[in-house]
Formats: structure tokens, C-alpha cells, sequence
DNA sequence: ATGAAAGCGCTAACAA
DNA sequence: TTGTTAGCGCTTTCAT
């Protein structure tokens, strides 16, 4: 109840250190204006009594804040906790905090995520999630982070947003064609893509990949059975129930991220369809628990916990002129949920 | 660069409904002291201004924090996503932040993340990773935990008896007797158990309800081989590479988490060990993915994200004389991975 | 019921 | 190089 004293507060130290506030302030911040000896000496006063600054305090006058906001669709999938758990542990390096935040795929949740970040005066917001390709859909959070941002708040992305900010872009495009160039090679045609919503970028860029890639085979995506869910586990088990209604099954089905290719998996296995025996199935991002599947998930590989790392990097330099676009490049992993056609 | 005003404070309100600073905040907290009246035409203009407080003023000022620390061994663990998830969840309704912080397991780390969450000020610290059977090493994080109460912070932990806080208890010992029974039901004798490190609690309770249903049937965990590794997938898939490489091989393996069971089955598979057909398998959490492995896993259920919600909730509550505890419950989920000894 | 004023712990001008 | 001081935006006595 009653809040004891008790807590240290920088003018114990600089007592302690035989400084004023001031000097203490400096030294510890690291700024310039103090001599070294002195300096050493506060850092020494400050460490053995166990000195933390208070936050609060600092950024209302007007210093760094030390928490970061990431805002996630959902934290309890792999592809953000991975994401997330790179971040929190630069964050930790950093001595920075990460606040997370659920946007459940709503654009206006997100809107309502950003502004909330932007009002609790964090220092840094990241948006994890994957942007929209309705131009419309994105304008008010760009208008909230700009307006964070002209407030001395920094900001990145991942994904494709048009947000026009700092931005790690995953490979969505290339892992797209390169994951769809494996089942070609494989001598798969009969190929069904099962999808998350089309509004997302991320989907609509790995569609654009996979639709290159069948190009060159004279294929297109409008003759090819693509199935749209939700970009979950549960998504993926309906959209591949519905491609199995279908009258011609196809021999391989493209899933546009992991969470659905094990959604696929668990359909497939479901109906006594035999992976990759009968039909093959790819996924996308290299989820951890991708490799330890049955069958094991043949998929791209995203850097995903550098990926958070990354974009908390980009957040934490000073602000350049133009935002910077960072890609994270992919690789294809190869398992055992592919096979070439018999 | 340049901080630009813009952003609304509390006499900005104030001014706009014409009364002092002091109402205002009144108004807007609450509390008693204001006229119904005057309260709703302040409560009217904040909300039409898009009024949002400045936490760190408020924090500082004495009032309430608005922001929980949650302690997780690493988040991108789904034992741990899916807490923080349904944790989230509850602090977006109350106008909450949370920030996630790694332990990483050692206790070392956990301390320090205490300490850290502590000198934050943040409002409340909840320890979500599994306690340690060592009493000494339990007693540093008792110690911070209870200075951070003497300050006012609330604290809740999820899955540790030796805290003496509110908690939220895991059905391990039920669960493990539960898990263990069934498979004793199902005809198996030669069982073999895949355990994360003995300093666990959650490791040592769910081994005891396992001793538990095993005295029974005259069996004993010292007679049967018990293999300890990382309390994660990796963990899982070594420990039953070792358990394998033992002359008599059991019918039936418990792994005492669903990330470790997930390794196994990874392992089992790549022996060419049928399951359920020669070993039966069961994990412990029921994750989401659970249902969607091949085969799909039988494991004790827990209630993840309500046990989140659940001990964010005790500690919102105001603080009572002595600790509460709360138990989760348990449900058996029977799936594929376990038959009958044939 | 309302207002005036004193801090909370820190940073950043401004002085010395 | 160092110290002094005025806030940051809020809550909370203490007056009125």
C-alpha cells in the first residue's frame, strides 16, 4: 500500500558519487561534458548500489524511452513468436522492454494498436504483420506513424506495407516462384495454391511468385483451383477439405505459409491421402516445428527470428531521409512432403 | 527531431471544459469529489478531443501503471505463446500493455528480469515459467518479487508453489497420473519417460503423478529408464535417440511436455519406429498443434491462454491477506499416437 | 465541489 | 568541466 521509499533514486547516486544531478545525469547517459575520472567514477557508485533509472521519469523529461511496441496478428503463431523472440532478445542486448500487441488481422485493430503505442509515448514501434494491398486500407496508419514519428518516435515494418517507413521485406515474391519451380521440376502440372486472404501483401506477393514460376510452364493461377482461409492451421484444413471436393485432385498443393500447410497435412491425412505418395505439399516460412512434422514439410526458409532482430535494428539507427528497404533473402528447404509425380 | 506539441495533455481538457487541472484528473480517474455534471462534460470533451494520458506523468505522479511484465522461458515456445496470447488478450480489455521478457531457463536470467521489470515500475510482474525445486534458488525471486509488492506492484506466477504468491497451478500431478494411468489401461508395462531437467517443478510434479499411477500397477520410475534433456523439441528428439540405443526398447514413452513429444515422434520416425503400431506416445499441454501432428498426439489438456487471462486477473484483483491459488484443471485427450499393447 | 500548488525523478538549458 | 534550475504532465494534498 503505503510505497515505501526505498527505490534509488539519481540523486543518491550523485550524493554518494559527490556530484550534482547533473553530472551524475551525464555521466551515466554517457553524454559529453564530463571528465572521465568523474565519470567512472558515478558509473562505479551507480553499479554497486544497484542504481536503475526510473523510465517514467526519463522520457517525461524528455530522454530516451526505452520501450519498444510490436504489434503482432497474433502471438501464438510461430511465424510472430519467432519473429518476436529475435526482437526481445536485441531488445534485451539493448536494455530495451517489448511491449506486444494483438491486431488479430483487423486492419482497425491495428490502426487502434498503433495509436494507443503512439499515446503511451513508446519509442519505437514495429508492425509485424503482413500490409494490405487495398491502397485505402493502410492511410490511416500511415497518417498515426507519420504523426508518431514527426513526435521523434521510430518506426519499422515487415512485410510490404505502404506505410513508407523503415521496412525488412521478406522474399515473398522469389521464395514464391523458387517453392512453386520445385514442384515443376518435380513434373507436377496438376498444382491447387491454398491461400490466405487475398487483401494481405504477403499473399498476394507469394501468389505473384508461384504465378511466374508457372508461366514458363504455360500455367496460370486463373486455371488452377486456389483456395482462400484464413492464414491459420484451421484455414488451411478448409481450404484443402474444399480442394479435395473438387472433381480432379491435383498432385501437389502450394500453401502459402506454414500454419496452413500443417492444416493441409492434417486434412490430407484425415481423407487417407498419402503425403507426398499421392499428393505432394509445400508450405512457406520454416516454422521450427516444420522439420519435425510427418512428413516433414518441404517449405522456404525465412530468417524469422533475424527478421525481428533486423527490423528493431533499423528502428534503433538515426532516422536517414528516405526509409530503408532491407530483403531478407530465403532458401529452399527440401524434405519429405515432396516427390515427383508418378 | 523536433518534439512538436500536438500531443493533448490533461489541461488541454481541462481549459476546453473549463475547469481546473485538478477536476479534470478527478473526472477522468473517477474518483469522488466532482459533481456528476462537471464529470460527464469532462468526460465528454476528452473523448471528443481524443484525449489520451501521458502514462509516464501518471506513473510518476503516483497514479496507477498501466503496463505487466510477463516472465516466459522463450516465446517462442507454444506453451508459452498461447499464456501470453490469452494474457494479451485480457489486458487489451483493461487498457493494459504487457512486455515480454526471456528467462531463457536459468534462474539467473529470471532474477535479473525481476529486478529489471521491478526498477521499470511496471504495475505488475507475472512469472510464467515452470519454478525450480532448489529452495535456494527460489528464494532470491522470492525476495525481489517481495520488495516489488512492499512497493505496491502486484504479482501473480504460473505454475510455482514456493513464491508465496497468487498463483495459478497446473494440474501436473493429476495430469501425469492421468496421462500415465492410460497408458497403464492400455496394456503397457515397459514405459520410458522423456524429462525435461529435475529442477523443474513442473518436471518433478508431473514425474510424481506419474510414480503415482505406476505404484499401482508395481512399477517404479527407478526401475524404468527416465531420460533427461532440454525440456523443448531438440530436447525431446535426443533424449529419445538415447532411450532407443538401450537394449530392451518399451512399448509406450511419456514425454512430460508436447515439445518434447513432438521430438520424439521427429526421432521415432526417423528410426522407422511405427507409432502407435510398436511404441505408443503422449505429451503433456495439448498445444494447438497437437491435434494436427501425425499422428495426432495424446496429451493432457490444459487450459493455455485461460491460465494467461487467469493470473493476470488474480493480480488486477486487489491483493488479498494471503496468497491465492488457483488450479487449472485437466482433461485427457486421447488421440492416435497410443493403442493397445498388442 | 472546486481550485491552487507542491512535487514525482529525471533531462536539458543556462550559469559559473 | 561542473552545478543550478526550470520544467515534462500528471496526481494529490491543502485551501477555499
Amino acid at each position: 500500500m503505503s510505497r515505501s521509499r526505498s527505490q534509488l533514486r539519481l540523486i543518491d547516486v550523485a550524493e554518494q558519487a559527490g556530484v550534482s544531478l547533473a553530472t551524475a545525469s551525464r555521466a551515466l547517459a554517457g553524454r559529453e561534458g564530463v571528465s572521465e575520472a568523474v565519470a567512472d567514477r558515478v558509473r562505479q557508485v551507480s553499479r554497486d548500489l544497484g542504481y536503475v533509472a526510473n523510465p517514467h521519469a526519463r522520457q517525461l523529461a524528455g530522454g530516451a524511452t526505452s520501450t519498444v511496441g510490436l504489434i503482432v496478428h497474433q502471438i501464438d503463431d510461430l511465424y510472430f513468436s519467432e519473429i518476436a523472440s529475435g526482437m526481445i532478445q536485441l531488445a534485451g542486448e539493448r536494455g530495451l522492454m517489448v511491449q506486444i500487441c494483438h491486431s488479430g488481422r483487423d486492419p482497425d485493430a491495428e490502426l487502434a494498436q498503433i495509436r494507443h503505442l503512439s499515446a503511451q509515448r513508446v519509442g519505437v514501434i514495429i508492425v509485424a504483420g503482413s500490409g494490405y494491398t487495398d491502397p485505402g486500407t493502410e492511410a490511416m496508419a500511415r497518417a498515426a506513424l507519420l504523426a508518431f514519428q514527426e513526435r521523434g518516435g521510430r518506426v519499422a515494418v515487415i512485410g510490404r506495407h505502404a506505410l513508407n517507413v523503415d521496412a525488412v521485406l521478406p522474399d515473398n515474391r522469389d521464395g514464391g516462384r523458387a517453392i512453386t519451380e520445385h514442384l515443376l521440376a518435380l513434373g507436377h502440372r496438376r498444382i491447387a495454391v491454398v491461400a490466405g486472404p487475398e487483401e494481405l501483401t504477403t499473399v498476394a506477393d507469394r501468389l505473384a511468385g508461384a504465378a511466374e514460376a508457372l508461366a514458363v510452364h504455360g500455367l496460370s493461377l486463373d486455371r488452377l483451383p486456389v483456395a482462400y482461409a484464413d492464414f491459420t492451421c484451421p484455414g488451411g484444413r478448409e481450404a484443402a477439405a474444399r480442394i479435395l471436393r473438387e472433381r480432379s485432385t491435383p498432385t501437389a498443393i502450394i500453401a502459402l505459409n506454414d500454419a496452413m500447410a500443417i492444416g493441409v497435412l492434417s486434412a490430407l491425412r484425415a481423407q487417407r491421402v498419402r503425403v507426398p505418395d499421392e499428393i505432394s505439399v509445400v508450405g512457406f516460412n520454416d516454422v521450427s516445428i516444420a522439420q519435425d512434422l510427418a512428413p516433414s514439410l518441404t517449405t522456404v526458409r525465412l530468417p524469422l527470428a533475424e527478421m525481428g532482430r533486423q527490423a528493431l535494428a533499423m528502428a534503433l539507427k538515426p532516422r536517414s531521409a528516405r526509409p530503408r528497404k532491407r530483403a531478407t533473402g530465403h532458401h529452399l528447404i527440401v524434405r519429405d512432403s515432396t516427390a515427383s509425380v508418378s
